[in-house]
DNA sequence: TGTACATCAGTGAACGCGCGTTCACTGATGTAC
DNA sequence: TGTACATCAGTGAACGCGCGTTCACTGATGTAC
């Protein structure tokens, strides 16, 4: 018994590192899949014929396309979640919650402009057929949770708008729909806070999928300076 | 010459009528299939085997895949758009903006979740391999029309937030950046006003597509109560 | 009204291609004694 | 340290399927005289 188990240290043999640079190698292929094709269209043939193996070879390394396409998201997720954390710690001392909230909110978006097909794998319409597992959860949650981690930040600096003059009363009903969130987040914010802090969430990703999609070819020309117009005016939104 | 022309009146030829009915057969049996796959894996032959012809005879009807993706983009945008107007129409007399922005906002929801399929195919993440082309932009624009038709009552009822003493400055550079919109919406309304319906049109949007691919799973439990408080506060946002 | 010709819808076979997945097999790597 | 056995990566052929598009052809519908 016990037999099965990985070895304890970092003596791992040729198998295991060969087998983890093979893996991450087809999970890179696959990815650049993407931009030809999208997900929907990504082909286990093609990116074992990419990588100069048999396609049956790659089942040694994911038991389906579908485990091959939720590798992938739990990658992207983690990666897009990964970079935001860090530029956020980077930023974060001594930063007021106005420029954590533009720095994140931007780099999302240059995130999605550099990686358009990533970012349509995670939040563009969903791959017909596929149900994307519970494994996928937690990486996706990462932005989410860096962003309540904002609302604390206001919370804590008295400037929580739940609790000044221009509060706008949230229904019972509204929060009761909004538990879920409410157990994510804690029990300090106020409910407005969590109300306006979902929106803005809501309209970053509405407008780089506005602009990622193409429905704004005609209306606007610059679409950096349109875009951190937005941020400024959910900045105000939120904290006001 | 000039022989080649649609007959003058109501006298259809036995061909032209069967011609109207069988396009508009593929049309519907094409859409019917977005369900099932998604629009980049519609496929012309499982159309016409529905359908009980040969794959090649639905050539005569459309001289490739791609047009009949066109096609359909325009039926759909068509379908939206007039449901909208016609249900706008119905309860223009007499109503409020806010009324009125409500009915709009609501009805492109329960469009959307009543063809989630074909909500995608206009709103999701592009066809791979597939450009719109120019003749979609029309039908495209019906919403944004009307919506731009809703920002006009609000001028005109003279609470303009651009002329109020909340209007918001708009900077020189985010004016010019929205030229294309502006020269869309007329000379009246304010650049705030410009600003602030394109925001709630993102908000919308971004909150149908978020709901719709999954993504407040989780978080939000009564996903209309939740849309529909965010409707009142975009309307309190964009005439204050 | 009747006939000769032109137009068009639809067929069925074919081209050349791609896909996910399974399976018996070879040969290299790892492990227990 | 050396040998016998177990594990695993990768092969290559096959199964059964789907796709978009082209082409020569038949037979029905429409038109000009």
């Amino acid at each position: 018994m016990m037999s099965g188990m990985t070895p304890p240290s970092a003596a791992r043999t040729a198998r295991e590192r060969a087998r983890a640079e093979i893996t991450s190698m087809i999970l890179a292929t696959a990815r650049a899949h993407l931009a030809d094709n999208g997900a929907s269209a990504l082909s286990l043939r093609a990116v074992a014929r990419d990588l100069g193996m048999t396609s049956s070879a790659v089942y040694r390394y994911f038991p389906s396309r579908d485990d091959l396409l939720t590798a992938l998201l739990v990658q992207v997720y983690d990666e897009l979640g990964e970079h935001a954390e860090a530029k956020d710690a980077a930023a974060a001392d001594g930063s007021s919650f106005r420029e954590r909230w533009r720095v994140i909110a931007r780099l999302i978006r240059s995130w999605a402009l550099e990686h358009p097909h990533d970012y349509a794998l995670l939040y563009g319409s969903p791959v017909p057929g596929y149900a994307a597992p519970e494994e996928t959860i937690g990486p996706a949650s990462r932005i989410p949770v860096l962003l309540i981690s904002l609302l604390r930040q206001i919370h804590e600096s008295g400037r929580d708008p739940g609790e000044t003059p221009t509060a706008r009363r949230v229904p019972a009903h509204v929060q009761h729909s909004l538990r879920g969130l409410r157990e994510f987040a804690g029990p300090y914010l106020s409910d407005d806070l969590l109300v306006r802090g979902l929106m803005a969430w809501t309209h970053v990703y509405g407008a780089i999928s506005f602009e990622l999609f193409g429905h704004l070819v005609g209306a606007v020309e610059d679409y950096d300076v349109w875009f951190n117009h937005q941020v400024d005016r959910l900045a105000d939104m939120i904290e006001l």
